[in-house]
DNA sequence: GCGTATTACGCAACAGCGTTGCTATTCTAG
DNA sequence: CTAGAATAGCAACGCTGTTGCGTAATACGC
């Protein structure tokens, strides 16, 4: 059963949506966030007196326009808070520091063995995070998010069935980290922190999106109504197990003419465009069922044919959707390239304790 | 920009997560809601005492059961609110009673004739609507729904381009609806509608769910995490124009080896069969990207085959899906059989007063 | 230089939310 | 008949955003 809203929701509530216009504007003053919100000028005051005085936010001085007292203006405190962001890959191990503002603030990479272990991770994990927690106080970090290939179990923090990982059956992965690291630890897919890290940075107008990764496997990470969809199961968004070719060749997922197993005979074969391609079909496919309005294509297969994939799902969505004046997409690759998904699983944990609420807030994972 | 949430908000919360109780339960008690949603016994009592002034529930006395003071129980009073509504297809306006609870009171279907016009319809619609309304108090009918065939705009109640309805673009049927009936006027597309339906009569369980439904046409309706997902240009679900089949025959949506076009060639053969197992393969291209454990299967055109759908959709998701064990999605056909799409509309005008709060309620489009 | 209109800020009182403390009610058990 | 247990509800409370209004700081007209 759901649970009832009391007036920490409330509170809690409207200082995030103060935070959320804090991370993305320069400066900003009283009258304009009353004007957005709906809220009253003196409830404004009262909000920012609370974001001041946890230190989110503070003052940058006052701006005249003409007659009258002259607007107190205030900005975001970029590093009053901090999380760890780690993309647990087949082969390496991606860690970078986030501030509140979502910009990357260092960054670390690890070699990793060929089916590492779950012990082995976490030792890395750990140095990891001790390295890169020394560049920030504290008590300002606030957790530590990963993302990996999955299937697994956001919700209960394990992972199920790690893509091409033989030692990933059914391991706690969240809890183990957070024991191992005494923070709190989010365990998300890549594909997920990585349409986070793209939602967080662009703001309230990218509420619909996908995130298409092409990286040992095709997946995509879903952000519609404002939010990320994880699915029943929190597995949503095995992209690359579509079929699209009825007669065609069988899959490793056990069915045949799967969008991955189409995609990756053409790029076996060296034809990039023909890739481009199939792919840009399963994007229009994906645009016909859930009707986003932001495509990002990522992955370490696809950013270097960055451009022949770009071309081709653009192509794609000019021309094969119907009413194109009316249903529009853009097409893009992520701002923040390679760290993407270490840096969306960073925002996933800053999302969860200063970000937008879309319900009561849950009890987090804590050590 | 979001809007901020006030006192007012926190009530209808709240009130709305008892009604939603109320809903579907027999009686309810104090002791049972305060349980699940976390609120105190006393505030219990203020909600309830609440929705008995307003008439949505009643007391049913008491229930002792041993020592103490006996427990007062209440129940919905599923006559204190009415909607009406109505499933626009290609022939036919069904029209339908709808009372707080679900149920259907009374239902009237009448003929359209082939390519009606947008007066011809809202004619029949104000004399259906006016039939109906006897059924029940003019101050307890809180509004018309009106499910129909898209592409629609759902947030401005406009609809785009009716597919095979020739006067049908951009015509604010919503806005006109609401000035002809003096009522509140929700539009939306038939699938949303019926998964609405699905979702109201079930409960919070049923949180990700899809309705497909094939007739004149194959489209879906989402319901993701606990409300209905209409995408970007609220016209998410375009189901039928999946590309299944890379060189397959071309669609009247300008793609080649759409599933709505290899489905309705196996139809036209005779081959059901077949044409179910090609729906089967995109219900389940449909769970492995939005990962549902519901799917409710309908439509005029697919019900006179039910088993044949449904066996071949429950086998494609026993044996496609990986990780059964793990992975489990339910395949039904609606209850509510023919009137799902009309009593859906119906249910969206209750949910959206009385329903659960995704967040701050927004102005409904009233007359 | 000075008064005035204008704009913004913030204290204080307020209504209404869920919470807490406590009392009254109504039952069973003995 | 009394004691104990479970439930209901009144009243006071802390906190939310809101409202009313006084104060501060500026530009502009004279």
């Amino acid at each position: 059963m759901d649970k009832a809203a009391d007036l920490d929701y409330l509170r809690d509530y409207n200082d995030a949506l103060v935070v959320a216009i804090a991370r993305r504007t320069d400066v900003f003053d009283r009258a304009t966030i009353a004007a957005g919100t709906g809220l009253t000028p003196q409830a404004v005051s009262k909000v920012i007196a609370r974001l001041l005085a946890a230190g989110l936010v503070e003052p940058d001085g006052v701006r005249r326009h003409g007659v009258g007292k002259p607007t107190s203006v205030y900005r975001l405190v970029p590093d009053s808070r901090y999380a760890i962001g780690a993309h647990v890959a087949r082969r390496t191990l991606r860690l970078v520091l986030c501030d509140l503002a979502g910009e990357v603030r260092q960054s670390v990479v690890t070699p990793l063995p060929g089916d590492f272990t779950p012990v082995r991770l976490l030792d890395d994990l750990a140095d990891g995070v001790a390295a890169l927690a020394g560049g920030c106080k504290a008590e300002r970090l606030v957790g530590v998010g990963i993302g990996m290939v999955g299937p697994l179990d956001h919700a209960e923090g394990v992972v199920r069935d790690a893509h091409r990982l033989r030692h990933w059956h059914d391991v706690p992965l969240r809890d183990l980290a957070a024991e191992r690291l005494g923070l709190p630890v989010l365990l998300d897919k890549d594909v997920t922190a990585g349409v986070v890290a793209e939602a967080w940075r662009r703001g309230p107008k990218f509420r619909d999106a996908v995130l298409i990764m092409v990286e040992s496997g095709i997946g995509a990470g879903l952000w519609l109504g404002g939010s990320a969809y994880r699915g029943a199961h929190t597995n949503a968004g095995e992209f690359g197990h579509m079929v699209v070719q009825l007669d065609g060749p069988r899959c490793v997922c056990g069915r045949n003419g799967c969008l991955e197993i189409v995609h990756d005979q053409a790029r076996a074969r060296g034809d990039v465009a023909a890739a481009a391609r199939v792919l840009a079909v399963g994007v229009v496919n994906l645009l016909q069922a859930i009707d986003v309005d932001h495509v990002v294509l990522a992955g370490a297969d696809l950013l270097p044919h960055a451009d022949a994939y770009l071309g081709a799902a653009q192509d794609a969505v000019r021309t094969e959707v119907p009413r194109v004046d009316w249903l529009t997409a853009d097409v893009t690759t992520p701002a923040l390239g390679v760290d993407v998904i270490a840096a969306g699983a960073a925002m996933g944990v800053l999302n969860e304790r200063y970000g937008p609420l879309t319900g009561p807030r849950q009890a987090a994972a804590h050590p």
